[in-house]
DNA sequence: CTGAAAGCGCTTACAG
DNA sequence: CTGAAAGCGCTTACAG
């Protein structure tokens, strides 16, 4: 910028107007500097600029798995609200590990980005406490923080899952497994809850054999899946909830290569659900829909909204295709 | 730093040394500024620290979509690699908009990211020209840049068309139509190109009419495979080959209202495409693949690597399911 | 082992 | 309409 002053034989603070589209600057000398800009190759530094004006104009992301089908649609619909918010995303993924998770945080936080979006993988959010107070915004989506009180964006998933199991029941299901996610990601905890609830409701035991969580590899599913349609102590299972769309698919496969026939409802839906044999019923969330309000949540903290933190709460929805209206099978 | 400085009774250099782990700092003094960086609740602010230090330690990422099942694990393969080296991810969705590509990619110069890989959406990079002088390596990653040299990485798009076609024309296929992305994005030019070898190669004429190019979008792709199936001049198609994931999921939606069995092979691998009735054959990339080796190629420069620009391509493999085995029917 | 000075490339506040 | 000075928060090069 010096450079280009000197050559233009103008001062800084004119280049500096010039090159931000600032008036009061005379044809003639805008003409002057924007020849020494393109001669000299010049093209503004955005850390410098970025120091001095304290705003980053970015956000940061951190979540789950990137290439997840359910999280790369909220990525992108953050990426949307950023862009015409100016912003641009800087996005992470904390596989799951809380450490992880923190040391992207952290990462982003000496950035200063000036908001976060966080889908938390750890248990204590208590660090973010110091970075909250020195004033980045932050909102937690998909999955609430722990320990401290933040901007909040959730699905339904206690009562997608009960809907989702209520309606097993309606068909005339009483053996119903549940395969879930590890226990201690709320979105499994809350989906289990449900499940129970509907169970409950109408009056069902719940065999403890019926429920089964771990991690969602395929291994794990699949065992699990098996041990329950074996026929064992209360009868095999005619019918299975499962609790996300990683454990759908793999529940899928398994059944594909089955005789007889077992209702499956899915938590979250998910591509050529609907042209499987048969169509499989589930319980739809809208992950675009998350990102977009907690990004629109965070850029209104940034234009300075002091409102208490705020937690939204939005619908699922039931939609039957075919595998979740399955009678049961002896 | 310089209140941490004050409060410790230090310089302002001792600091700096102990935030940054580095030797020469008795540990007596470095608890005392430990003391006061708790105290103050003091964090460093990396925009300074890249505005002295030249590196930023970011890379910038540029792809059409950063939902699309065949975007997003390439995506999360960059972001492997760069943090293997320490580095963070921005990045942002062109939206196959050549004009909106530059625009992130300038912001993202701006910003003196370390370096960039780009899915170009454009049909002239000449204007990254001055950012590659000025030292921002950048590799292209997909598909080809156009106008300029640089480090390059592609699958075989030709090679697994050919290959594709070829394997409905073993089983008998002689009316084969081809339903295709836009012309002007190179891995679409390059299948029709292996459709055309393909053909040729078997010695068979290719009717205009079993040739679609288009926008992606379920509409177009569902009124151009419905045209080729009616009977008209030549015959209708017996067989059809798709030329990416989007076109293949809505011709299988197609197919599968139908009473005649059309043979199907489909460009890009995709979940469940193995569950469907009939399974559905493909000629797969990799597309983790892609975003890694590109990543690895970013960073070989970024560690001073002055070979040439390098093209590397990768190879495509036929996955056999039952769709492209279908014989052809009257 | 420790620190004062200069500077990275901009913008802010002010004066002419 | 235009510019000189100070400063954003660090690191570098140097001296003690």
């Amino acid at each position: 910028m010096k450079d280009v002053a000197a050559r233009a034989g103008v001062g800084l603070k004119t280049v500096s107007r010039v090159v931000n589209g600032e008036p009061g600057v005379t044809p003639d000398t805008e003409r002057r500097v924007q020849e020494a800009i393109t001669a000299l190759g010049f093209r503004r530094n955005d850390s410098a600029r970025i120091l001095r004006k304290g705003r980053t104009a970015s956000i940061g992301l951190v979540l789950e798995d990137l290439a997840d089908p359910f999280y790369a649609p909220l990525s992108r619909a953050v990426e949307e609200v950023a862009r015409a918010h100016g912003a641009l995303l800087i996005n992470g993924s904390s596989a799951e590990d809380g450490e992880r998770e923190r040391e992207l945080v952290l990462a982003l936080c000496a950035r200063r980005v000036d908001g976060l979006v966080v889908v938390p993988a750890g248990g204590d959010h208590r660090y973010l406490e110091p970075e909250i107070a020195a004033g980045v915004a932050t909102v937690f989506v998909d999955r609430p923080a722990a320990g401290i009180e933040a901007d909040t964006v959730l699905s339904d998933n206690f009562g997608g899952a009960r809907a989702g199991v209520a309606h097993l029941i309606a068909r005339g299901h009483r053996r119903i497994g549940f395969i879930g996610d590890l226990p201690r990601i709320h979105t499994a905890a809350e989906r289990l809850r449900g499940y129970r609830a509907a169970m409950a409701g109408a009056g069902l035991p719940v065999d403890e054999s019926w429920v089964a969580l771990g991690p969602t590899g395929p291994d794990r599913v699949r065992a699990d899946t098996e041990r329950m349609l074996a026929d064992r102590g209360p009868g095999p299972v005619t019918a299975l909830f499962t609790a996300n769309n990683r454990v759908t698919v793999t529940v899928v496969r398994v059944l594909a290569g089955r005789q007889r026939r077992v209702a499956l409802v899915g938590f979250d839906d998910f591509e050529l659900a609907d042209l499987l044999t048969p169509p499989v019923t589930v319980v739809a969330q809208e992950p675009a829909l998350l990102g977009r309000k907690a990004a629109e949540l965070l850029f209104r903290r940034l234009e300075g909204s002091g409102d208490a933190p705020q937690r939204l709460e939005l619908p699922t929805r039931l939609v039957p295709r075919g595998s979740g209206e399955v009678p049961p099978q002896p």
